[in-house]
DNA sequence: ATACAGGCTCGCC
DNA sequence: GGCGAGCCTGTA
């Protein structure tokens, strides 16, 4: 297998694949492997450059959104100290271009959920319904289709520990292999409409919703709120004590962090999980014990 | 061990 | 039409 070079300028790699909007990329080697819709692709990181298995370079491009004007969509952010703490944190992360369904699907099954057990699940449908293929020495699987997993039944979901999101996933699978939920023709719709539909959809509520259309639909003002930013954005924007109503929270990402707001979510999210998650682990564990 | 997680839904008021 | 409890399961 080739290995071809494409240019990446302004663009993290391993920050992007490990922010929380995508679960299922696997080390391997020095690079990852994981898959763009069917395709198998194994990526890695030079500098400026990614080195790309064979013939996948524009299916990566595309996937990793290495056309977003990045250097202006950070420079647009609003000016205060938590923004450019987050942003000098989180240089070169980019929100890519994720396959709907598979977007969707997996952010059903991530509710009050931890990333790591997200992963499992998703490997858990993949190996059990997906499609396997192989690249670069690594085995890889597709996330199962709609149709795939509408024609499953809930125990066999239940088997990978979907637990209650199994139902869920079951009927918004059948709903969108049916056609009657049509998530490609929803790409045309405006913002609001757009996750009205989406939230109509069982599993489904306003932070799964603004998930999948920044992560899938390219929605890049869509501005998911779950604990984690509403802790950041309480701290920073708020301060700790005063009360703030869910819907004024709402209405301030909405008016303040602009047409780029699911960015700057991203930015802030990711920069406080990795610092206060770091926090936690102040007292390690697991130390390497010294041989003697 | 036992809270508690990157929510949604339904029943109750 | 707002509020709270319940839902499954692995991880810390």
């Amino acid at each position: 297998m080739t290995l071809k070079e494409i240019e990446a300028a302004d663009f993290n790699l391993a920050l992007t694949l490990d922010s929380g909007q995508v679960f299922h990329w696997e080390p391997s080697g020095t690079g990852y492997a994981g898959m763009i819709a069917d395709r198998a692709v194994y990526v890695e990181q030079r500098s400026e450059h990614l080195l790309v298995s064979g013939g996948a370079g524009i299916a990566v491009r595309k996937y990793l959104a290495l056309d977003h004007p990045l250097r202006e969509i950070c420079a647009g952010f609003p000016d205060d100290p938590a923004l450019n703490a987050a942003r000098d944190y989180c240089r070169g992360l980019r929100i890519i271009r994720q396959p709907l369904w598979e977007c969707l699907a997996t952010f059903i099954t991530s509710s009050m959920k931890q990333v790591a057990h997200i992963r499992q699940i998703s490997r858990a449908l993949r190996e059990r319904f997906g499609a396997s293929a192989t690249v670069y020495g690594s085995h890889v699987y597709a996330f199962p289709s709609a149709a795939r997993l509408a024609g499953a039944n809930q125990k066999q979901l239940r088997d990978c520990a979907l637990g209650y999101r199994a139902k869920n996933l079951l009927l918004t699978a059948r709903l969108v292999s049916s056609g009657e939920a049509a998530l490609e023709g929803w790409r045309q719709l405006p913002d609001g409409e757009l996750r009205a539909r989406l939230c109509e959809l069982p599993g489904v509520g306003p932070k799964v919703a603004n998930c999948v259309m920044l992560f899938a639909y390219e929605r890049l003002r869509a501005f998911p709120i779950d604990v984690w930013i509403e802790r950041v954005l309480k701290e920073k924007y708020f301060g700790r004590k005063r009360k703030i109503t869910p819907q004024k929270l709402r209405d301030f990402c909405d008016n303040y962090f602009g047409e780029h707001g699911g960015y700057a979510q991203q930015y802030l999210f990711h920069h406080a999980r990795r610092t206060m998650a770091r926090k936690r682990n102040a007292k390690p564990t697991r130390q390497v014990p010294v041989s003697q």
